[in-house]
DNA sequence: TAGAGGTTTCGTCAAGATTC
DNA sequence: GAATCTTGACGAAACCTCTA
């Protein structure tokens, strides 16, 4: 995680697919017998991330902002997902309304593998049987538009892979990605073809491997917009940590203050 | 500057998930 | 249930950084 949080800086970069993205600050109005701190703290993120605001939770007019234990909604997902609960009450300000509470538990004894894949403590110690054996005690993960889909926004645009013509016994498919740069394949199925006759077998598994290679294009990519996705929000939570200290700490020292006179 | 070591990117395989 | 999609894992190649 390389973001940058810095207090009253300079926004950051355009926007992404998180929802979070740009949560804006409501104006705070103030009333004069209460010392309304206002701070707005924003964070910079380094590339093609968006800048977040949060506002001081302190407000005029409200009675406390130190919520109880059971004003915390805790949300608990299966398999470490993130989810954003909505509460009308709470502090915290977005474009997109408020954010409760946002908690990450992994499942119990739960081990993190080198590749970055959870598996059971129990059966990463199974030493027999190489590869296949690894690969069958690994769970498999929902995927990254599920996730995204079930967190309400950010959805990850699908972009056709490829798309597939038939002309007199050639066939065509484009390939377009940014490895390759671009590129027509053709082969062809009639017995015209002067130098490229493949059997069905091997012209259907080029056309396989030609799609996989898209879909792991693909796939690589809307990982990425997902773990940006992630690191967004962490920023955010740190910011908005960051700011409820800061009142905390305010608060305590206004009542210091009316302890003493 | 060579080369050793680390990181990133890509293609492929395999298997679970999804669609029809 | 077959076909297709999705994604973790793996190895190879390209790329980057550091050191002698």
């Amino acid at each position: 995680m390389d973001g940058m949080v810095e207090e009253n800086g300079s926004s950051g970069g355009a926007g992404s697919a998180d929802p979070l993205a740009g949560a804006g600050s409501a104006a705070a109005s103030s009333t004069p017998h209460v010392v309304a701190v206002t701070s707005i703290v924003q964070l910079t993120l380094p590339s093609q991330a968006p800048s977040a605001q949060v506002q001081s939770v302190i407000q005029p007019n409200q009675q406390s902002v130190i919520q109880t234990a059971s004003n915390i909604q805790s949300v608990q997902l299966p398999k470490g997902n993130v989810i954003l609960v909505s509460k009308p009450s709470s502090v915290i300000h977005t474009t997109q309304g408020t954010l409760q509470t946002l908690q990450i538990k992994p499942e119990p004894n739960t081990l993190v593998s080198s590749q970055g894949q959870s598996c059971s403590d129990e059966s990463c110690s199974d030493d027999e049987g190489p590869k296949r054996k690894y690969r069958e005690m690994l769970t498999r993960r929902p995927s990254y538009r599920k996730i995204l889909n079930d967190l309400g926004g950010a959805e990850i645009a699908v972009i056709p892979a490829g798309a597939l013509q038939t002309d007199g016994g050639l066939h065509t498919l484009a390939v377009s990605g940014a490895g390759s740069g671009g590129a027509i394949v053709q082969y062809a199925t009639n017995q015209d073809a002067q130098f490229y006759v493949p059997e069905d077998q091997t012209r259907k598994r080029e056309l396989r491997l030609l799609k996989n290679r898209e879909a792991a294009r693909e796939c690589r990519r809307k990982k990425k917009e997902y773990i940006k996705c992630l690191e967004n929000r962490v920023a955010v939570l740190e910011n908005q940590n960051k700011a409820l200290i800061e009142e905390l700490k305010s608060l305590k020292e206004l009542y210091c203050q009316q302890k003493t006179e």
